[in-house]
DNA sequence: GTATGATGTGAGCGATCGCTCGCATTTGCT
DNA sequence: AGCAAATGCGAGCGATCGCTCACATCATAC
């Protein structure tokens, strides 16, 4: 009962013409959840915002869930370049440098159409594919994962999977929150220091402070 | 241009009987949210979940989002509730045990009917009271760093502030995630010990990650 | 008992929404 | 120019929603 609507476009816009009816769509949709949020962002006014009749908006999306769902991968999707991109950048450095490079991107991904990011993650799980999220964030930790593996012996903590979600889940948040509640931070370069730093003494370890001390970097 | 609907309760319910309708009302409005979601919790639909005509239900609460606020308020005060306690008793302790017990709190407080939990961190953006929600973080952001300012010698991080926020952000991050992501997690009490880790790893600093040391904490 | 206010009821109004469908216009091809 | 396919149009349908209001029932005081 209560079937999910459709989410995946009805037909592929083949001509020039309906590609940039289809743009115009998700350029409007995105306008219209950040004016009016998801509620009152109604089909008929995103038609009106793209300046394409309604009745064009259901022969490319069969559902209003779709069309936003197509806005939320295209979001999701250019942040993910960018730290996909990071990532394959930072594999070859050393912890600390990692962690900064990673954090700084981490902020520049944000820094991608912020208000458009807000209403998107505060909508994404109504939408059928949160999955997709999910699974960025996934594929995220598992990409770290294998860095952490990676340096082995540069890392003090013994659970790689719970460290790898630990990091993930907390550069992410600490980014989230200054987004949302302390922008001015996202500007100041102490505070790309101060998360990074946070990871690394995390992911270093400490004998005083875990249990075990499996690497050898008592002396600096 | 679209007024904000009122979000305070119409009356306050002053016989037995009443009070008893709005429980109902309060009660059931939960339960249709985690069943349906906010789009799908129609007025209607929740005062028959509650075995109340929709009329009562607009006796007590002036809108649908006054419903949810008020749902949100309940909830959000009950954690709340859970987390000054224990920051009270934990006032005293020295930095690694305050950071365990504030961990262990926060998965506590979240154990607190998650699912409803879920829904509202979701919706809570669209209802008016916003404010609320922030205002708890910056609560506990500021209890937080009282804390760490009487402890100021233990800590090695220089700027406070920034301190408090990052602590706090993460710790809920992290707990959130857990929660969302890896359920399993929150019973195992290594979860615990390492985001205490992570936390405390951060506020005692470390020469080697930050500028600056400001105590005399080489040796140990 | 009966009068009064508090409380509870639910049919249904007006508005809005997502979406369909019959038709008009444009494009690509010959 | 002529035709078929692709694309665009928008009035309006059916459903649902939040919410009102005229009325019934209950609790309390005398």
């Amino acid at each position: 009962m209560a079937r999910r609507p459709a989410t995946s476009p009805r037909k592929n816009a083949s001509q020039e013409r309906s590609r940039a009816t289809v743009d115009a769509l998700l350029a409007a949709t995105a306008r219209v959840l950040v004016r009016d949020g998801y509620d009152h962002a109604s089909t008929n006014k995103i038609a009106e915002a793209a300046g394409v009749s309604i009745g064009s908006l259901y022969q490319y999306f069969p559902s209003k869930e779709a069309l936003v769902a197509a806005v939320i991968e295209r979001h999701i999707g250019e942040m993910m370049d960018v730290v996909r991109t990071s990532l394959v950048r930072v594999a070859a450095l050393p912890l600390r440098e990692a962690a900064r490079e990673l954090v700084r991107v981490m902020i520049e991904a944000h820094r991608i159409e912020p208000k458009l990011h807000r209403v998107l993650v505060e909508q994404i799980p109504r939408v059928g594919n949160m999955e997709h999220v999910e699974r960025v964030d996934e594929e995220a930790t598992a990409l770290v994962r294998a860095y952490l593996e990676a340096r082995r012996d540069e890392i003090g903590v013994e659970d790689l999977d719970m460290a790898a979600f630990l990091a993930v889940s907390s550069v992410e948040a600490m980014t989230h929150a200054a987004v949302l509640r302390r922008p001015a931070l996202l500007s100041e370069p102490r505070f790309v220091d101060e998360v990074a730093a946070l990871v690394v003494r995390y992911l270093e370890g400490d004998a005083a402070t875990s249990g075990a001390r499996p690497a050898m970097l008592a002396a600096e």
